[in-house]
DNA sequence: CATATATTTCAATGATTATTGAAATAACTC
DNA sequence: GAGTTATTTCAATAATCATTGAAATATATG
């Protein structure tokens, strides 16, 4: 990934608006929403919500399809997860621990236990 | 993490300098680096820097200490940990397997990949 | 104290961005 | 084709942001 793609990607996150429809789409998974939905759910002017879609969408954040009248947008799980790495990239020269890893989260908790030092 | 925190630090990223600036201090590690070393590194006035330094410790990205003449600046990881966490969030509805998990990435040798798919 | 170095502050300027309201397009149903 | 629903386009306005140059502050050294 590139510096200019990641600053666009990163704009397109820095607007709240963007970034409760982004985390929306993040925990709708593949299969995505329709416009109309997201609108509902957010209370967003139908016109201001393409806006934002169009930010994201050329910040290749979202895909969108047609499905008869409605467009069903879905991230893009690929470019966030480009992004995640590019920031973490070369962290703290190697000293891992320092700079905790990161992992996708899924909904319920698992967690492994860590042998006490 | 409050949306609202998440946003500023999105927006404190979303600029090239400042990008370049946060990622040489995640790659310096927390004993961060002085102003002066990081203008010279980026090239970028001294003002200039100050200004961006100020938007990332606003954000929470960074924190600053003196010594002598210089300020060190240098990354919170756990600020942006929190913040990687958040874009993450219930992705997926648990599905981890389209959402791949990002790992803070220790330093190696550079690799070009892709040969043409 | 005088001078050099490191960084910050301040005011001015030019550039980008989000939201709105009204109108347009596209698809579905009768 | 008329009417309805879903979404987009367009133009205008208001708000925020990055960079610059000049001057100020803080620390170190002779």
């Amino acid at each position: 990934m590139k510096n200019a793609d990641a600053v666009a990607a990163l704009a397109a996150l820095a607007q709240e608006n963007r970034l409760d429809v982004f985390r929306l789409l993040v925990q709708a998974g593949p299969d995505g929403m329709a416009a109309g939905v997201v609108a509902t759910a957010l209370k967003l002017a139908p016109n201001t919500l393409t806006f934002h879609f169009d930010r994201l969408r050329d910040a290749g954040l979202v895909t969108v399809r047609r499905d008869g009248r409605s467009m069903i947008y879905a991230a893009r799980f690929e470019a966030m997860n480009s992004l995640l790495g590019f920031l973490t990239e070369n962290c703290c020269q190697g000293a891992v621990e320092t700079c905790a890893p990161v992992t996708c989260k899924p909904v319920r908790k698992k967690r492994e236990k860590e042998p006490a030092p």
